[in-house]
DNA sequence: GATGAATGAGTGTTCATTCAT
DNA sequence: TATGAATGAACACTCATTCAT
């Protein structure tokens, strides 16, 4: 006596829109905004036109969804990784460090958020720079948390090019040939140590700041 | 027997190359490489397809064109502002200075280093990622020598975020409002700060090189 | 779950693919490959550029597509013909008159086998090649079985000639003012005699094919 | 003293001219009219654009300028092939072996008379039909010499297929692979004979044509 | 919901032709 | 005369989008 049809049939639509979605985020990495066309997506889901213009308004609509999908996910492994951290200045380290391995992890998706920075309208761009933003703004808590022990700078300026250089150095790093590369891992300690060091975060102050952490807080973590 | 063409010929045809070469520049790095069209070209030249074609074999042709002229006055301004300076340190930090500056005034025609980075074949991706290695080199150099001054770090590696860190420190600053915008100038020595100080040159390292530079040349400019 | 197409629907599709082939066959005739431009198709068969594309790759495909069933008909009237007929002599004479008789009557289609023999490519040369090849196959045939009564030649070449001198005939035929044109039907039969003596089938060779002939099938036709 | 501007001038200027022609009538032999390009001819001419313009009107003025000239030649040669017989059946020999020869020497040029026969305006038609009927035109006196020993025919006609027969072997002979190609003399004169049959000129009328000619013109050729 | 045929504006590119030098 | 820069119409072809089935 159960009408089995909204469940199961949200299910599928669901899926089905999942798949565009997970197919148009690889081949946008793959090619760029422009060089993507709907058929090639259509084709690489094995679905129709049709199928595609009923889930999405247009191409810009599927750039858009597959921006904020993968924001989600980038927000989604950075708040983990995050949050295995309770020290401010460790939160930081592990902000790069999440970061960095995210993309050097989902190389062709991760691309997407660095081609084509201009010419795809306001509404694409809004939503690629509040992702790039949401990555810098955890970094930049932090660093207004331990502004007292660190040179005077403009926390939310100096969070932006903490996350230039986490780009920049997954960039460099998937350029390389991909057997010469050295230990994803390794490279990003590189860069929190780069970073860490650039906000002024000398020894000394990295101590200070256990000890006062170790004072306040004396558990670890949440199953 | 032979007509040769007259000097003045030459110059026209240079110019009107020149020009074509600007507003592509120009258009690229308002809308991108996909979106900015031939005709779009022509007309904002204010000439006709043909004579486009003339001078370029390629849409792709005035890109790499576009890319490498381009490349070619960022190289003139870092080596300006570098050569300006004989301490390795303050070259290093007139380089991350000058790359910002440069970005922050030729905003529209800077951006076609950051946009489009895939789809584009591999012979414009090759300009490209020479351009910006290029960038990086200076401050490889300067780092190498002072290699034993700073902590272990891998040279080549540190370069590139170092570069990465300008360009998204120049990406903020563009995308600020223009009048609540903070001078360049400041915002350039902020990135310089972190770079310099992320590379582990402290106080006391940079009084050293100070030192046991003004032993070798007697000293160039102020404090 | 799967959303067929109806046999409607694939009815109408091929109507459609026929629509464009047969105006691209009488355009390409009119005017030639070069001549013939895919704006014109379009227009002629009041369709749209997109709709061409999907059923062709290529103004290229469109043309061979042509070539192949302008030759598929063609042969088809020539088996009609031939086979209308059992002695190896007025076989060799029907394949003649009926080649002739094709050209004749479909002038504008047949041009397209005449016109542009270069430059178009091997593909298409090559489809044209065997077109023209099939034709001639049928006359060796003839000439083969024959070959005792006749004088020695190379069947295949003179097969060659023997369908030139039908198109040829057609040629000159097409290009008579219409109103002054003699009988299609006497004109074949001129060539056809004329062909027939030229591989030395004289009266004598005539009689003894009809003769041998009567002997196995008993008869077939009027005198 | 002496004013030398015209005649070398005019030298010079038919040089150029005929550079032009040469090249013109290589390229559309081998890729036909609609392919050839004036830049084409210019480039392999290693002249300019204006000074194609010069001397032609336009591209259709080459392309008849490139027919007549070969028409000429193509006639020259029909000549001295004929005119060195003087019996009419020896003559009718003679032209076919002597198109025959042509063709197949010539083979890129003469392309040019076999390709595009539709869609290049009447005037070039008219002029490429003017060439092929003035080689029929030999054909056709000759036939109507010998009319009264004939079967009845319409010399006109049989002449055009007589010539088709020709072009269509040539065709044939070119198209085969040159290593293994049969010697063109052979051919030529296969073609010859098959025609000669054609005619109905058997070796009872050949004979007869000998002898009346034996008795009216005693002499032969020149060295 | 799903399909894929249909559309036509728009793209990159070529080429015949002109004309100032 | 000779050159080659300049023009723009036209072409082959693509693609985002719609809609009847």
């Amino acid at each position: 006596m159960v009408y089995r049809t909204t469940p199961r049939m949200a299910e599928r639509k669901q899926a089905r829109k999942r798949l565009f979605l997970e197919t148009a985020v690889r081949l946008f990495g793959e090619h760029g905004y422009g060089a993507t066309t709907v058929p090639m997506i259509v084709k690489a889901a094995e679905a129709s036109t049709g199928s595609f213009y009923f889930y999405f308004k247009n191409k810009e609509d599927v750039f858009a969804a597959a921006l904020e999908w993968l924001g989600e996910r980038i927000a989604e492994a950075l708040n983990e990784a995050i949050s295995a951290q309770t020290n401010p200045l460790r939160q930081m380290r592990a902000a790069v460090e999440g970061l960095f391995l995210f993309l050097a992890r989902n190389p062709t998706e991760a691309r997407i958020l660095i081609i084509e920075s201009s010419g795809l309208g306001e509404r694409l761009e809004a939503i690629r720079r509040e992702t790039l933003a949401s990555h810098a703004r955890g970094v930049e808590n932090a660093l207004v948390a331990l502004a007292p022990m660190l040179p005077p700078m403009r926390p939310a300026v100096v969070a932006r090019w903490w996350v230039g250089a986490a780009y920049q150095g997954a960039w460099w790093w998937l350029e390389q040939p991909a057997k010469s590369r050295p230990q994803a891992e390794a490279v990003a300690a590189e860069v929190a140590d780069f970073n860490l060091r650039g906000t002024g975060a000398d020894a000394a102050t990295v101590a200070a700041a256990e000890r006062a952490h170790a004072v306040h807080g004396k558990k670890k973590r949440r199953s």
